[in-house]
DNA sequence: TAATGTGAAAACCTTCACAGCT
DNA sequence: AGCTGTGAAGGTTTTCACATTA
């Protein structure tokens, strides 16, 4: 059951499953069925069972699914039983802002340097480390073994950002710039852009 | 053509074609054809046509769409036409991060209003306006005419907040909180989560 | 009995391919 | 000649429904 065959779809509400077990495990619920988990998170009993198919059988008929166990089991497959190394480009307020969210670190997600091509901002201190210049780059992604470039700087400098990014084998990007970047099949990208989500809601508004 | 005739996906796109088409327009073009519009956005020009024809036809066969006018189409599909009054609630980093993004208000969504549940919050000036307790909201939203919420609590407080908005006829939220909100179905909610993209970016990234 | 896991059916979405218009 | 708009085809995703198992 390989990375190719299984919907992207799937892959997309993993992390959803992960969040609600990990709810469960901390009220102390032992054993959640399809249906309890679907209600939970406003989805059918039958799309969860699916989903977890694609990975093996992680129940038991009749009872459901231990919440530990598949917990542990989903993190396993998302890759998340390990700690994720980042680097985030652009320390202005947005940036500021994702260096002090205190939601990464707990998921295992450490942001572990920042870049700023403006050379005002480099030297400077944020969120415990200094600001270092575009140029060191390739030096600080090897070193540190950071795989996920976090892009928070100006539209207008995304694109070039995020193919230096690549350039230098980072593989996963996580972009708060309003753009619609251009990455090869091989890099993973996620957007993030609550104006997009603000326009589509005003169409059921309206 | 109405609301319910319309695939969600294909809404959730829109807003991207809107965002090129403004850079389109920006960069003086006039005209454009499906095709170089889906090598903007790395989509196929079928789905752009296919798309733009759930509401109208606005291209000229043999040469393209005119750039402003379909963009003013568009915008009048998503109710972009006009502008669109927030408030936030939630007042921390998160919160004070959002107030001062300055990527809404040109798009024509302005935060009006700022709450919080936290006594110790409530009075401090933010972005230009006075922060209000959670027992003004009724009346705020009322008076202002406010139709989005933005929530930027903590998780433990959002599904409350969230029903205190519906309970007061705010039919949009934006949620940055990191839950699954239960929501009636005539209220739109978009959820801004980055941590849930990254973990399911991890899942490629193994 | 109660709930999973899963083929098959249904629904949904994307792409094709071409008639038709400019 | 070139590109749109669109039925039809093809592909994907969701839901159904039930055999199976604890």
């Amino acid at each position: 059951m390989d990375s190719f065959s299984v919907p992207e779809v799937v892959v997309l509400r993993l992390p959803l499953y992960v969040r609600a077990l990990s709810q469960l495990r901390d009220g102390g619920t032992d054993v959640v069925s399809s249906q309890q988990l679907g209600s939970l998170l406003q989805m059918t009993p039958a799309q969860i069972r699916k989903d977890l198919s694609y990975f093996g059988r992680f129940g038991k008929q009749g009872r459901g699914y231990n919440v530990r166990f598949l917990l542990h089991e989903l993190r396993e497959i998302l890759g998340l039983d390990r700690e994720w190394r980042a680097c985030l480009i652009g320390v202005g307020r947005l940036g500021h802002a994702i260096i002090n969210y205190p939601g990464f670190s707990p998921e295992g997600f450490k942001i572990v340097a920042a870049f700023d091509g403006d050379s005002d901002q480099v030297g400077t201190s944020i969120g415990g480390f200094k600001v270092r210049p575009m140029e060191d780059l390739a030096e600080v992604v090897n070193e540190m073994k950071i795989s996920i470039g976090i892009v928070a700087v100006p539209a207008s400098q995304a694109q070039e950002v995020i193919e230096k990014l690549i350039e230098n084998k980072v593989k996963g990007i996580l972009n708060y710039a309003p753009v619609a970047p251009q990455v090869p099949m091989n890099t993973v990208i996620r957007n993030i852009d609550p104006v997009l989500s603000l326009q589509s809601m005003t169409f059921y508004l309206r």
